[in-house]
DNA sequence: AAGAAACGCAACCGCGTTTTG
DNA sequence: ACAAAACGCGGTTGCGTTTCT
């Protein structure tokens, strides 16, 4: 257990929007203390707000560099291709925009780019909530192959330079999306490296019998960890390669129905 | 002109993962 | 090894603004 920073009475944390104050107060105290420790910045701001208010409100909108802009046409394309590499991993795509947040990214593909994705135009389908979500229903339970990235986490064994177990069969998207086990963390980095293996010998990008292409989770790629180690770092570097590799080539995750986008 | 509907953004919530004592 | 705290993410909601009828 850890020694709880707090021990204050139960004192009614503010909500809702943020003041220029506020916003003053949190900035001041970033600036001062660096990103991090998001459990002591209410206090040593002096903001009677939440961490995770505190948090979301550097990262969505304090931080500096944001790009409030429009997005242009050039990050539309790389927004669509990304999700369809990756899915709505937001945070992962947003580390390929500069200056755009995982909030904005998301908030913008859900008011413009699926609808320009569905291409449903924007006049005339005018539809209450009820029916945005019976149609997201049904794009989820159509044939559609959502992205099933897979994740590495930091315990797995090609981390720990422990010995790999080779499990020549491939798991499948579905099986991705199961509880991870240490059998299924053996596979992963049995998979990975022979897919790596393949990718790095210019062999054809594989994907697997339900569409899915594969592509790496580093968690917070985006995020610099001073902490982590040099196989971590590779894996990093060799995620961002990865994404770059299928970004300049094209490579969608595709669909085993030609009905599919 | 006014009310209704849709849009867009900011913020909150819940939950899985990671860290720490 | 375990439990609690902290972190981080994606989904959802609330609300002000804009557009439509």
């Amino acid at each position: 257990m850890r020694t709880g920073s707090s021990g204050s009475a139960a004192v009614v944390l503010r909500k809702g929007a943020w003041t220029e104050e506020e916003d003053i107060l949190l900035r001041k105290c970033v600036e001062k203390y660096g990103e991090g420790k998001w459990h002591q910045v209410p206090f040593k701001a002096g903001l009677n707000r939440c961490r995770k208010s505190c948090r979301l409100r550097w990262l969505n909108y304090l931080r500096p560099n944001i790009n409030r802009g429009k997005f242009n046409s050039d990050e539309d394309d790389l927004i669509l291709r990304l999700h369809k590499l990756l899915g709505n991993r937001w945070s992962l795509i947003a580390g390929r925009l500069p200056g755009r947040t995982a909030n904005d990214i998301k908030n913008y593909w859900n008011s413009h780019l699926q609808k320009k994705l569905n291409g449903s135009s924007k006049n005339k389908n005018k539809k209450n909530n009820k029916s945005q979500k019976i149609k997201k229903a049904m794009i989820t339970n159509n044939n559609i192959i959502k992205p099933q990235p897979r994740t590495f986490s930091k315990n797995a064994p090609w981390l720990r330079a422990k010995q790999v177990i080779h499990n020549p069969s491939p798991a499948t998207a579905q099986d991705s999306a199961a509880p991870k086990s240490q059998s299924m963390a053996a596979q992963d980095s049995a998979d990975m490296m022979t897919w790596l293996d393949n990718l790095l010998n210019d062999e054809q990008i594989i994907s697997n019998d339900q569409g899915a292409i594969w592509s790496f989770n580093g968690g917070s790629s985006s995020e610099i960890n001073p902490g982590r180690d040099q196989n971590e770092d590779i894996l990093i570097n060799q995620e961002n390669d990865l994404l770059d590799f299928c970004i300049d080539a094209d490579i969608w995750a595709i669909s085993s129905s030609p009905a599919n986008i």
